[in-house]
DNA sequence: TTCAAGCTGGTAATCGATTACATTCAAGGC
DNA sequence: GCCTTGAATGTAATCGATTACCAGCTTGAA
């Protein structure tokens, strides 16, 4: 079954190829009589219009990037799910993406993306690199960006309010009578992890907590991170009564060597995520995390990208924010009597 | 900055632009001097093909699309990761799509990729419907299923072999004196779900297990399907002492409200899962599972697509098939001495 | 020397839409 | 009744590559 094409349909219908293309788009008028006849053309011979062909004379692809630095980081599948199905509601396809975190595989991505033509780039990853920015900016495809600090150029950005979360982790914490606190970050190879730490120390200053250098741990964003971290931490001579994860995949990590290693938690050391991804509430014990609206990141994403279409540049590029909520579960708890720097000589 | 063609290229090495597209595609023999001419003008002028361009005038997208049931499964994750990057490595795009378990999401995501000419298909989804082997069967796109029962017609299809997991799972519970067995099932409106079921019947009766229909419950692939089947199991007049779920997420969802109930695992009830995702390992007790690689799966699902690019009808539709191996952790254990049945009077 | 074969490279048709511009025809103004 | 105007449709250029076909030049065998 060959694929029909416009002028099979326009003959059919007894119209020229540009009639038919102005039913199909609705460009420009057509009499209802040979809109009909057009329609009933196009049905019967079962007619798609090549996307390629239109693509390649209208300029448009209808075609929207997507680049996430880790599929298996639940964060992104859930974010996916939205975007992607704004995406298709609106008639758009997504081309998806995989970082693995890797600044070399996201400007491969990008540059893949861009040859193809795609009509827009969302770039949720937290590796962004110079090099990348500069690309972009010699480039007229609308991107957004998840979270990158605003230094970057005049893109338009989905951020988070990582200060006022993790502000509302630790007064939750505070309440409990924390004193100490540490940090499992993300990698200090991502420029957005090294600033979310600068963040952690501030907040917890203001908080009026303690921290360490020896606290504050590097992670990966993975399980794994989260592990290594919490072996360290009940290791250490004088470990912090509260941690705060990078996100909760680290934080379950956490969690699962502190049972692992009979640690219990809340009662010897206090854990708070970021994310609250579905795994949250079925580890044990389920975690107190702060709660960020996949939802809402791609949605604003996927508006942005579909309003930076009109490339005016004198739209000032809006950065909405999205504002992390605390969700208190099990594995945060009153700090303990005694902490064990006591053991210390 | 605008984007180059082939003809400016050309004019700047002083060449037509079919020694361009030669140099490019390596089609034909180009002299070394004249190649190094037009490798240096596309250097400088930064000039990359039009893909759509490329696309109309070859028949050819480089696009491979990807339907998933459930992105928020992290099963599918696991298995786009591999796809997506054995597909780049060849300078495939892949479009994804969510179905949501829909038979008609899963049909219009189907339909929009083939409008868009893609290269090839992998359906990694449940829900085929038999309208959609029918739309399949009348294009000459290559498509692979997953799993889905031979009848069909000619696809390439990658099987999981559930009969062997399933035997492997039940040998292990019969070793541990389990005789009574319960399912959790997928979607009673899915085939391939119902399919399933009947396979465990069988299994199950091969083995020496009793079976109940009271025993068999209709899940969702989710955990809440889980979470809604354990509360049914643990109020159960007379329930069985193990229970295999459709999948791990179930098999999560089973145990968390286990302990919800103050119900231990493995103690009173042995469950175990199926697919082995990260989750299963963190959870408490870790699940025992059936571990089902992601990479084999991704990894024949794609390469039957590159192969049915040259479809010569002669080409018998290999059916590759993955192993489901059992992975023992520790929510299976030795049966309860005295089953909840003795509370009968 | 001559001609066929083998290379390289160019010319132009082509893929299938969109769209600028031309045309037709009817209605309405004077 | 004639000319302007505008709405509906058609004609053909166009997007930017690929590729069938052709032309010229070597090369080597007869």
């Amino acid at each position: 079954m060959h694929r029909m094409d416009m002028l099979t349909v326009a003959r059919r219908a007894k119209v020229s190829t540009a009639t038919v293309s102005r039913v199909l788009s609705g460009s420009r008028p057509v009499t209802a009589e040979v809109a009909a006849r057009v329609r009933a053309a196009i049905e019967e011979l079962n007619y798609t219009p090549n996307s390629h062909a239109r693509s390649l004379r209208s300029g448009k692809s209808n075609l929207f990037g997507l680049l996430v630095s880790d599929v298996r980081n639940p964060f992104f599948p859930d974010a996916i799910e939205h975007f992607e199905s704004l995406a298709t509601a609106q008639g758009i396809d997504v081309i998806f993406s995989n970082t693995g975190y890797s600044p070399e595989r996201l400007m491969s991505g990008l540059r893949r993306l861009l040859d193809r033509g795609v009509d827009g780039i969302a770039v949720l990853t937290s590796e962004v690199s110079d090099e990348l920015v500069h690309t972009l900016r010699n480039v007229k495809v609308p991107v957004v960006f998840l979270n990158q600090p605003a230094v970057q150029g005049n893109f338009p950005i989905v951020r988070v309010d990582y200060e006022r979360g993790y502000r509302e982790a630790m007064e939750h914490l505070s309440m409990l009578g924390h004193k100490d606190i540490g940090f499992v970050s993300g990698p200090n190879t991502l420029f957005s992890a090294m600033r979310r730490k600068e963040v952690f120390l501030q907040v917890a200053k203001d908080c009026g907590f303690s921290t360490r250098d020896e606290w504050m741990i590097e992670g990966d964003h993975r399980l794994g991170g989260g592990k290594i971290a919490a072996a360290r931490f009940f290791t250490m001579r004088s470990a912090p009564t509260a941690i705060l994860c990078s996100n909760d995949l680290t934080a379950i990590g956490f969690i699962h060597t502190a049972n692992r290693l009979k640690r219990s938690i809340p009662q010897e050391m206090s854990v708070i995520g970021f994310d609250d991804i579905a795994m949250s509430e079925m580890v044990q014990p389920a975690l107190t995390t702060l709660h960020l609206s996949r939802r809402e990141i791609a949605a604003h994403a996927f508006f942005a990208l579909q309003n930076g279409e009109d490339r005016s540049r004198k739209t000032k590029s809006m950065a909405s924010t999205v504002l992390p909520q605390l969700v208190i579960r099990e594995s945060t708890g009153v700090a303990p009597e005694k902490p064990r720097v006591a053991k210390e000589r």
